[in-house]
RNA sequence: GGUCGCGUGGCCGAGUGGCUAGGCACAGCUCUGCAAAAGCUGCUACUGCGGUUCGAAUCCGCACGCGACCUCCA
């Protein structure tokens, strides 16, 4: 944990609304749990924002010498689709239209989830828990909710008592609602006759006869409320306090919300200490959401086949773009924010590179000492990446000064940059070289040598027409040359 | 309607009561046969109107504009 004396690592609190230092109820372990996605459709770049977010969390914490057991569950029961009592669950909804048992659809786009997640470079969470895998825990949950006289049983369904639980604890403090003001907003009540109030919620469903997803219960047949997986999970695999919940802005209320709820009336103590929320991508100032259909999948995004995408952006292009932006800041997607991420990011992958090639000729550290000292200041200010990056872009310059001979550095302090360099960018941030099938490409590229090697004959003898000529056809196929000290390098326009 | 948040230079986006990120674009220069790449330099903004202050983009109030949540949503 070495690290950890660069300085303490503050996160802002949603709970307190304010950035605090995170300490760790049991050091040098973390837990921390994530809300995962419900797998009955693609995830589009909203979704991979959010994961991003606890990806660089969760990146962080086991830079700085923690070992975290990080928890993103997958949501593979429960969610219902239309209204509170009259909706179907996504999942079936889903498998009915495709004509697929529900376990084929939550398979078939938990796939597709992961390799979203290995696309844009996410690292798989500690445990990958499902709702399904946790009827038992959700169940024995209901019960102590129960028995605590905060549930109350309905015709076969379970449902939360929000007004009798405000009365003896904060209903409403990680949103801001207040329950007099809940309740005046209410709608319509309609076919919501089994609840005693409109703002409790269901923790187990009664299923009908036809559903195609439930289990036996002591209430009958039925399936989880909406909310309960994330409370039961958290607590089997983190306790019944832990340290860090996160989820989108969108979760807070009420997913989050009545997590809380149901913890505390379950086993009377509150489950998380610090809440933490990301912040939504937009497109055209406007929230990316399924139900806007303003969202384009990550297969989309790669090859430009999308009515709002002027040409396709690779996956690190788009985490890059992300990254520039403050967790808790929403983030307008557009072609020019992504073609001038793709340009820097390019940039910093070439002094990645050109790192390798630098020589330690000076007698002192060039600045790197304190280079790196901001670097770690910004990320424990509540994971600045947006100013660790402008630090590295200084450190970019530096790189390429030294590599241009303006800048003279020690053998220590090109050690330190190379490691500080490295580390934050491929192991902190998550980037790096985006995967080009062209570049990689053997055979293209012995070709293009070929070409170079042509090239630099006709420069010898100082036939520049020759030499142009060549440079111009590759040009014209989508290849730029750069040549540098060490030679001809090329990649694709 | 209720709650919360935002409004920064050509664009994207950080940010602290005073010293005023970074990327992209643009312009000039250096290097280079030319170009590209790279380096250097320039471009000095903070919705409007009041107020607090020696001093505010940063604090307070009002106005305007925008958004999120209040129903599933990362």
């Amino acid at each position: 944990m070495s690290d950890l004396r660069k300085g303490p690592f503050h996160l802002t609190n949603t709970l307190t609304r304010r950035k605090e230092e995170f300490i760790p109820l049991r050091p040098p372990h973390v837990g921390l749990y994530v809300c995962g996605p419900t797998v009955y459709s693609d995830v589009h770049l909203g979704n991979v924002r959010s994961f991003l977010t606890f990806d660089v969390l969760y990146r962080w914490l086991t830079h700085l010498g923690y070992k975290v057991r990080y928890v993103r569950n997958i949501t593979d029961v429960g969610h219902l689709v239309d209204d509170i009592d009259e909706g179907e669950d996504k999942i079936a909804k889903r498998a009915r239209l495709e004509r697929l048992e529900p376990m084929e659809i939550v398979q078939k786009y938990t796939n597709g989830f992961h390799d979203v997640m290995r696309l844009f470079n996410i690292l798989p969470p500690s445990i990958e828990p499902t709702a399904t895998g946790h009827l038992i825990e959700q169940i024995e949950m209901v019960k102590r909710i129960i028995d605590s006289g905060f549930g109350y049983e309905a015709n076969g369904s379970v449902y939360f008592d929000v007004p009798r639980f405000s009365e003896h604890h904060a209903y409403g403090e990680l949103s801001g609602r207040r329950i007099d003001e809940l309740l005046a907003n209410t709608r319509d009540t309609e076919g919501m006759a089994e609840k005693r109030s409109p703002l409790d919620f269901a923790i187990w469903k009664k299923a009908d006869p036809i559903h195609l997803m439930k289990w036996p219960s002591p209430w009958g047949e039925g399936f989880p409320g909406w909310h309960l997986e994330c409370s039961a999970m958290s607590t089997k695999y983190l306790g019944r306090t832990f340290d860090i919940h996160g989820g989108g802005m969108d979760l807070k209320f009420p997913h989050h919300e009545c997590e809380i709820a149901q913890s505390v009336a379950a086993d009377g103590i509150a489950p998380v200490r610090y809440w933490m929320h990301g912040n939504m991508l937009t497109v055209n100032g406007r929230k990316m959401a399924k139900s806007e259909g303003n969202g384009f999948t990550p297969e989309e995004l790669l090859t430009g086949n999308h009515k709002l995408l002027e040409k396709g952006y690779g996956a690190m292009t788009v985490r890059f773009f992300m990254l520039q932006c403050h967790y808790a800041s929403t983030l307008d997607f557009s072609n020019a924010a992504m073609q001038a991420a793709e340009k820097g990011l390019e940039r910093m992958m070439a002094a990645l590179s050109t790192l390798d090639k630098l020589r330690a000729t000076g007698s002192d550290d060039a600045g790197v000492a304190a280079l790196e000292q901001r670097c770690y200041d910004a990320m424990n200010d509540d994971l600045n990446t947006p100013v660790m990056i402008a630090e590295l872009f200084e450190g970019v310059r530096l790189v390429n000064s030294i590599h241009d001979g303006k800048i003279a550095i020690d053998p220590n302090g090109l050690d330190r940059l190379r490691t500080l360099f490295r580390t934050l960018t491929n192991d902190v941030l998550g980037l790096r070289q985006e995967q080009r099938p062209d570049t990689d490409d053997r055979t293209l590229d012995a070709m293009v040598q070929e070409f170079i090697r042509m090239r630099a004959e006709a420069k010898a003898r100082k036939d520049f027409a020759t030499s142009d000529r060549l440079r111009d056809q590759l040009a014209s196929w989508g290849i730029i040359l750069k040549d540098t000290k060490e030679g001809t390098s090329w990649e694709r326009a």
